[in-house]
DNA sequence: CTTGTATATCGTAGCGCTACGATTTTTGAG
DNA sequence: CTCAAAAATCGTAGCGCTACGATATACAAG
C-alpha cells in the first residue's frame, strides 16, 4: 500500500480511505490512486484488514457434507448472495461428527467471522459454550422445531414426515415402510420418520423401519427392498429418506417386474431434476434448499447491517408435496 | 493472549511459543498455560497470527460449481487431507464464468494463501498475470495436456472420449451422438467430445452432437433423445457427458419401450453410484475425484513443507471404462 | 564451586492495514 | 477579498500476534 501511495503521490492513509470509501476522496486522486493500483497490480492485504478494523469479512458455514446435492444448493444459494455484499465464505465438513464439528467451530470461531451457519441442532456441549461466549450471529439451518442458539432457518422434518403420511393415507396406502440412509448420519431423516410414523400408526396404519449402512446406495437399496417385501408381503408404499434412494427401489422393482403403484408405491425426499423424468415420475417432497441459503443471506445481512427493524430469527420454510405418479 | 499470558504467570511471549511449538516449554508452564486457555476459552486470532508470520493457513480453491458431484469429492478429499495439516479452505464458485473466476482470484490472492486450487486451464489474461505475480503455489486440477501455470493434477478428457470410442468400435457400434451439457458451461465436455469424434471418425464412423440448454436436465435429455433419433433413425449408441444425462437417455428409452442395446447402446461419464442400478446396468467412465484432491493435497503440502525431494509438478491420473450392460 | 553449554523464557519490533483526530485545502457567503 | 464551515488529506497509534535476539535458568563436567 506504500508503494501504491508513493505512485499516487498522497499518504497512505488517503488509499486506504480511496479503498474503504471511494466516495471520500476527490475524483483527481481517486483517479491517480486507481492507476496506481492497476500499475502495481496491488492487491489489499485482507488480514491486515480485518486484524486493523477487528471485524472480518468471513461467514463461516459448517455442513455434514457437501457431496449432498442439499446442502451444496444452500451453499451455493449463500455464496452468490453474500459474496456480493463482501462476505467470504469459509466451508468446513463435519462429516456428521459432532467432535469434528467441535473442531470446526474452534477453528471458523478463530477467524473472528462475521456470521456462523451451522446445520441443525444438534451441538457438543463445549460447542455450544464457545458459540455462546462469542457474540457471533448464529444460524442453525436446514431444521425447524427447537428453541436454538440464535436464528433459525429450516422446516420441520416431522411436519414434512407427516405431510407424506397424510398423501399415503389419502391414496389408500395404510401399510408402509420407511427406507433411510443410516440415522447416525442423517438425524433429520429420523424426524420425518418420526413424523411419518406419528400419523400412520394413528390412522391405523403400520410403518417398517429399514436403515442403509451408510450413505445413499442403489444397490444395498435394492437388496432392502427385495428383504422388506419378502418379509412383509403386504406392504403397500415405501418412503424414502432421499430421492437416490427411491430412485433405487424404483430400479428394484423394474428388475423384479414389480408394477409401481399397484405393486408397490414409492415417495422420494429432495425433488431432484431427474425424479421428474423417472418411469413413473416419482412423487417427492422438495425441501427450500435454495430458500435457505437466501433467507440466511438477508437475516445475516440484516444484523450485520444493524438493521434493527429485522426483528425476525426464525424462518420455517417449509416443503412442499410433489405428487406423481408414483404414488 | 495477554490474559492467559497473565492467568498462567508467563510472558505473551511463551503463550505463543507454546501454541506454535509446544515442545519447546517446560511441561510445567505448558500445562499452566493449558490451564489458563481452557478456563479463559481463549481462542488465538487467526489473522493476527497469519499478519505476524506473513503467511496463511489459507488454500483456496476455485472450481465452476459445488452443486456437482464431481467438483464436490475433489473438494471434500483435499478438505480431508488439508485440515489435518492445518490449512483452511477457501472455496470460490467461477459459474462458469471467466470473470467471476479473476474476481474470485483477486479475492482469494489478498488472504495471501498458502496455495491456490483452479479448475482447468481457462483464465482471463489478468487472472494468469495476477497469478503469475503471486508467488503462491498454483494447481490446476480435472484436466491434462496443456502446460499450466504450475502444477497440474487431472486426466485428459480427450483420451477419455477416445476410450469411449475404443469400446463403441469394439462393441461394432458405428452411428454415434455425443449428448452434452452446454459445452459453454462444461469445455471438459467439448474435450471428450473432441476425442470421442476424433476416433470415432477416423474409424468410419459418424458423431451427431447435441447440447442441452444448461445443466444437466433428464426432460429436456428426453426431448432431445426423440428428436436425434428421428433425425437420426440409424444411430447405435450414445455417449453422454455425464450420469445424468445417460440416466436420461436410458429412461426415455423405457418409455418409449426402445430396448437399451438393441435400439441404443448408452454411456455415461462420473460412475455415480445409481449407475450400477439402472436397468440395464449402465456403462460409463469412472474419474478420479477423489485422487485428484488426494493428490493435490499431497503434492500442496511437499512444496508448502519445502520438500525438494518431490519434484513431480504434472500428474495424469487417467480414467477407468466401466463396461455394464448399456452398451 | 566454577564455568560452559544447552534450554527455557522474555522484550521488542513490526506484519499491513484502519480509525480517528489533527491539519490542510476548498468552497461560498458576505 | 475575507473568513468560517465543509471537505479532503494526512499522521499516528494501535489491531493481536510472531520472530528473533537478549536474558535468565538449568545442568553437567571439571
Amino acid at each position: 500500500m506504500g508503494e501504491v501511495a508513493q505512485l499516487a503521490d498522497v499518504s497512505p492513509s488517503t488509499v486506504s480511505l480511496y479503498l474503504r470509501h471511494p466516495d471520500k476522496v476527490s475524483s483527481q486522486r481517486a483517479e491517480r490512486i486507481q492507476t496506481a493500483i492497476d500499475r502495481l497490480g496491488y492487491l489489499p492485504n485482507t488480514m491486515a484488514g480485518g486484524l486493523a478494523s477487528s471485524r472480518s469479512n468471513v461467514i463461516g458455514v459448517i455442513v455434514p457434507t457437501i457431496t449432498n446435492s442439499f446442502f451444496s444448493a444452500t451453499l451455493e444459494t449463500l455464496e452468490r448472495h453474500l459474496r456480493p455484499a463482501g462476505y467470504q465464505l469459509l466451508i468446513g465438513n463435519s462429516e456428521f461428527d459432532e467432535s469434528r464439528e467441535e473442531e470446526l467451530v474452534r477453528s471458523i470461531l478463530s477467524w473472528n467471522p462475521a456470521g456462523l451457519v451451522l446445520t441443525g441442532f444438534v451441538h457438543s456441549r463445549k460447542s455450544i459454550s464457545l458459540l455462546t461466549k462469542s457474540d457471533t450471529p448464529i444460524v442453525e439451518m436446514w431444521d425447524f422445531g427447537q428453541k436454538g442458539l440464535d436464528m433459525v432457518v429450516g422446516f420441520s422434518h416431522r411436519t414434512c414426515g407427516k405431510l407424506v403420511a397424510e398423501h399415503f393415507l389419502a391414496k389408500g396406502y395404510r401399510k408402509a415402510a420407511f427406507l433411510s440412509t443410516s440415522f447416525q448420519r442423517d438425524i433429520r431423516a429420523k424426524e420425518r420418520y418420526q413424523g411419518f410414523r406419528e400419523d400412520m400408526t394413528n390412522a391405523g396404519g403400520s410403518v417398517v423401519l429399514r436403515e442403509l449402512q451408510g450413505r445413499s446406495n442403489t444397490a444395498e437399496t435394492g437388496d432392502l427392498v427385495r428383504e422388506l417385501l419378502s418379509d412383509h408381503a403386504d406392504l403397500e408404499a415405501i418412503f424414502c429418506a432421499n430421492d437416490i434412494v427411491a430412485l433405487g427401489v424404483l430400479l428394484e422393482c423394474q428388475r423384479q417386474g414389480w408394477p409401481i403403484r399397484d405393486r408397490l408405491a414409492v415417495a422420494g425426499f429432495g425433488n431432484q431434476d431427474f425424479t421428474a423424468s423417472t418411469v413413473p415420475p416419482m412423487t417427492t417432497v422438495e425441501p427450500p434448499s435454495q430458500e435457505i441459503g437466501q433467507h440466511i443471506a438477508r437475516m445475516l445481512l440484516a444484523r450485520l447491517g444493524g438493521d434493527l427493524t429485522e426483528q425476525e430469527t426464525r424462518l420455517d420454510l417449509g416443503v412442499r408435496l410433489v405428487a406423481r405418479e408414483s404414488t
